[in-house]
DNA sequence: CATCTAACCTATTCAAGGC
DNA sequence: GCCTTGAATAGGTTAGATG
């Protein structure tokens, strides 16, 4: 039995970012816009950013986290009422609109190549990899973080959906 | 060792752009 | 209009720091 999946093996030698650390007047910074507005759009983030002297996915991943932990915390209507936000769906359509995003990052084909190359030989890059990769190509770490994940994500779902095929695949290259 | 939290993960959904 | 895929989300896990 192969035990080991990829999600299991990636762990001894997968190697993460250090650990951000933010000074006590920035932390202030960041949780009084969190009170404010816990899903600030892209504009607002880049403008924290620069503010705090720190990366932007550094910026969105505190949000993350500071929701998830908030999640739990707050009573139960609060928590309605914030999950009803979360799920834009609910909201007038002049709110959505002022939900900016990121925009959409179109890679070249020879970026693509690279990507999946790099993916084909390890699907769970370091940030030293992730950086070196991002060099490379010419886009922000966070995107080449994004795009692993996505298509990490993806391969996962095919398998489900077609696990023989897949079966298949490996085992005539074997 | 217990706690806290940044970093990271998958699963799912939203949305841009190509066909 | 549908499909592919980048961006964002929720919710959960891992690991570094600190008392």
């Amino acid at each position: 039995m192969a035990q080991n999946n990829c999600a299991n093996n990636m762990i001894a030698t997968h190697q993460r970012r250090s650990c951000t650390k933010f000074t006590a007047d920035r932390l202030k910074i960041l949780i009084d816009t969190f009170n404010q507005k816990p899903y600030p759009g892209y504009a607002t983030k880049q403008k924290l950013a620069l503010e705090i002297n720190a990366e932007e996915s550094r910026i969105q991943i505190w949000f993350q986290n500071r929701r998830a932990r908030q999640s739990f915390q707050r009573t139960e209507p609060e928590q309605a009422l914030e999950t009803s936000q979360a799920h834009r769906q609910h909201l007038p359509a002049e709110i959505q609109a002022t939900l900016d995003r990121r925009c959409h990052t179109c890679y070249t084909s020879s970026q693509l190549r690279t990507l999946i190359k790099a993916f084909k030989n390890n699907p769970y890059p370091g940030i030293d990899s992730r950086e070196q990769l991002a060099k490379d190509i010419g886009v922000p770490e966070s995107r080449v973080q994004v795009w692993f994940q996505n298509r990490r994500s993806r391969l996962f779902a095919q398998r489900k959906r077609e696990p023989d095929e897949i079966l298949e695949q490996i085992q005539d290259k074997g």
